[in-house]
RNA sequence: GGAGGAUUCGCCUAGUGGCCUAGGGCGCACGAUUGGAAAUCGUGUUGGGGUUGAUAGCCCCUCGCGGGUUCGAAUCCCGCAUCCUCCGCCA
């Protein structure tokens, strides 16, 4: 939810967010409306409230004679409170539902557009360009005996997958060297429930646009998480936290379970795009005036993990009608897939502001002792996704793939993995 | 799955329809006292919303959450959540 003085004041800088997402402006004036509607309708239920309170007490004290008269005037103030606490609830239950309605303000600088609208940041390493017809990850990972999709859609269906042998341990090595990375980084490894209530869901604002992605447990009323910064956002949720001395950084490690409704027939090979993958993410709480600085070096720790697994990749800053409702700005750092000759998301960093922690209610207590709204942030340090990078980029003419040197130690010290 | 108990201002606790504008203790903060400290004394100490130029003042809400009864609810009634204990079931 975003913030209600910046819209009071300043309704026209939410105006050129929507515009820059390509999204529709009446919802701003639809905010602005519900809100002084709220106001107004919270005023006469105070005024009123006050008046009946006053009275009530009277009553109390009254003598017999004056009883009776009071205690007709309470009755009816009582039933004009009644009526005017209906109205309120009302405005409110409308003031949400408005609220809800407006994406995150996006941050200056972040382009105009949709999904082709962004801009490159910068390129790190060159593709290879070696003299053989690259392999795509799912020849290459199946004759190596690294993943078996046919089994894992025999087993649980399509876009399903068992990662085996070295594939797994590959993975494991991956995941290990991203938590070490965090934790040398002062992040507290978390290992987080992957099953959460529907106000973290509906928090973390999955449940907006996103909704169809989620899995959700109706026998119980509780959904699958599609990353672990669902439960690591939720894991603070209505504290006040005390941040003073610096930013407070979590690394979740989890499985993550995605729909992938209305994906039929993207990315159908192998283990791109799939229902469910291991994750490692960073999630950070901190003050509002550090999320942009906070931003970049989470951008810096993810580029660091890329150039453990050496792979090429450029770095993006997404278009505003492609940031997703909690995102003020989001930056990618896309790999390089040589089966496909492009440049594939690998991780991606969002600057939530206010939006997500106004709506979980997690606020920071300030240096003049109020507590405030908190930001929030993630990126991603590494996913399974990643192989598909790594065995691309490092296969070699006879179809082996060379360990990048930092994976080595948990693929049992290979240099190259055969067939 | 069944039975019982609990949930009050950071912590402990008092409170069975109007005197609760929620009392006391601990902790914490500030001040007094002191050469400095301990002890002592004093003051303050949940959070949200409205009004406002204001982090002043005033007003409303907040006793786990949501309803209800009543002129009036921490207190009575109903539902829910969480935690604890015991029984059963599963491993």
């Amino acid at each position: 939810m975003i913030d209600l003085k910046v819209l009071r004041e300043s309704p026209e800088t939410v105006r050129a967010s929507q515009r820059a997402r390509g999204e529709d402006i009446e919802v701003v004036d639809a905010l602005l409306a519900a809100d002084e509607r709220r106001r107004a309708a919270v005023a006469r239920a105070d005024s009123l409230r006050g008046e009946q309170k006053s009275l009530g007490k009277q009553v109390g004290k009254a003598r017999d004679g004056e009883r009776d008269e009071l205690l007709a005037r309470a009755k009816q103030l009582a039933a004009d409170v009644k009526a005017a606490e209906g109205e309120q609830a009302v405005a409110e239950e409308a003031l949400v539902a408005a609220h809800r309605a407006v994406p995150n303000v996006i941050i200056d600088g972040v382009p105009a557009g949709g999904e082709q609208d962004f801009a490159v940041r910068e390129h790190v390493g060159q593709p290879s360009t070696s003299d053989f017809a690259p392999r795509d990850h799912l020849e290459l990972g199946t004759a190596l005996g690294l993943l078996d999709t046919e089994r894992g859609a025999k087993v649980s269906g399509s876009r399903f997958y068992f990662l085996t042998g070295l594939g797994a341990q590959l993975q494991l090595g991956l995941l290990q060297v991203a938590v070490n990375q965090a934790v040398a980084a002062g992040f507290t490894l978390m290992i987080p429930p992957v099953l959460v209530r529907p106000e973290i869901m509906e928090g973390t604002g999955f449940l907006g646009e996103h909704a169809t992605e989620v899995y959700r447990l109706r026998d119980d009323d509780l959904y699958l998480v599609g990353t672990s910064e669902v439960p690591l956002a939720g894991y603070h949720s209505d504290e006040i936290l005390d941040l003073s001395a610096g930013p407070r950084r979590y690394a979740g490690w989890s499985s993550c379970f995605r729909r992938e409704a209305g994906s039929h027939g993207k990315d159908v090979r192998g283990i791109i795009r799939v229902h469910q993958f291991d994750k490692v993410e960073m999630f950070t709480y901190c003050r509002p005036s550090e999320a942009a600085d906070e931003h970049d070096r989470l951008l810096g720790w993810e580029e660091q993990m890329l150039a453990a697994v050496e792979v090429p990749y450029r770095v993006i800053d997404v278009a505003a009608g492609d940031l997703g409702t909690s995102a003020a700005r989001k930056f990618d750092c896309e790999a390089w897939f040589p089966s496909q000759q492009a440049y594939r998301e690998l991780t991606s960093t969002s600057n939530c502001t206010t939006f997500q922690a106004r709506r979980l209610n997690i606020r920071y207590r300030d240096d003049d002792g109020r507590p405030r709204i908190a930001a929030t942030l993630n990126g991603t340090l590494a996913t399974t996704r990643w192989l598909v990078a790594i065995l691309e980029n490092h296969q070699q003419a006879d179809g082996s793939v060379r360990v990048p040197e930092a994976l080595r130690p948990y693929v049992g010290g290979r240099e190259l993995l055969t067939p």
